[in-house]
DNA sequence: GATAAGGCTTCCAGTGACGGGAAGGTCAAG
DNA sequence: CTTGACCTTCCCGTCACTGGAAGCCTTATC
């Protein structure tokens, strides 16, 4: 199939899979007119990405993945500590967009909003947190 | 003051700001040596975009807050609402995060991590999510 | 057979918000 | 006078794409 369908299939744009291809994620075949030509297990594979991207997953992390989704021979616990990790992240990051959400929710619920220029936003963002 | 003191009082990097002054965000003077001279007024800047991207504004965000805190006429309701509109985008971010989180700790869950092949998050990865 | 539309290719440039590092000028201390 | 710590500009790299240009290939229609 060509990359518009494999793209369609796996959810993924042209231009996403020609970059995979490009850092070396996929290999499709070629045609004799210079198109790509993917089979399924270059579909099986792009949704596998997409699916790991979706949750979050750099490319990095991705290819080790697929290679590990590929190692018949591999532990689980290397994928588990993969992930792991992977939600340590997502759990920091959750932790400071709460702070900030904590902090400037305060600050618009302390500014009236109308008409006139005094606004706790603003001497909020001028002087230090306290 | 010279490029590092003001960066160490504002809690900026020296890079960092020279690259605001490169986009316009600020516009320290220059001594007859070339180097940049900061004021106070220009340290007040800094340390109120450093808190601004502290709460995750964009740049541009910024440069529309900075705006509004020299714009003595302001309406505070202009701030509120470029504070509304991030408030917005931060709640998305969480719960596109926890989203995440919420399926990958199930999947992390799953998988024993141990050292045989068996993985329930490659498995999760390798089919739709149902 | 000509043509037009659409899909495919490569290549180059841009995104946001810096960070690293090179090459070279300046300043303060010893 | 030298050393080392500053400062300057300039250019490249990050991450994961996205947009667009220029040109070839395929398919359908006239």
């Amino acid at each position: 199939m060509n990359i518009s369908e494999v793209g369609a299939r796996a959810g993924l744009p042209a231009k996403t899979i020609r970059y995979y291809e490009e850092i070396g994620l996929i290999h499709p075949q070629r045609g004799a007119n210079g198109y790509r030509h993917f089979r399924e297990t270059d579909l099986h594979k792009l949704a596998f990405i997409g699916r790991a991207r979706g949750l979050g997953f750099s490319i990095e992390d991705c290819r080790a993945l697929l290679a590990l989704y590929e190692d018949k021979a591999r532990a689980s616990a290397d994928v588990k500590a993969l992930a792991e990790r992977h939600l340590e992240q997502i759990a920091a990051k959750l932790s400071e967009l709460r702070a900030m959400q904590r902090v400037l929710s305060d600050l618009v619920g302390a500014c009236c909003g109308d008409a006139r220029p005094d606004c706790p936003i603003l001497s909020g963002l001028a002087s230090p947190a306290r």
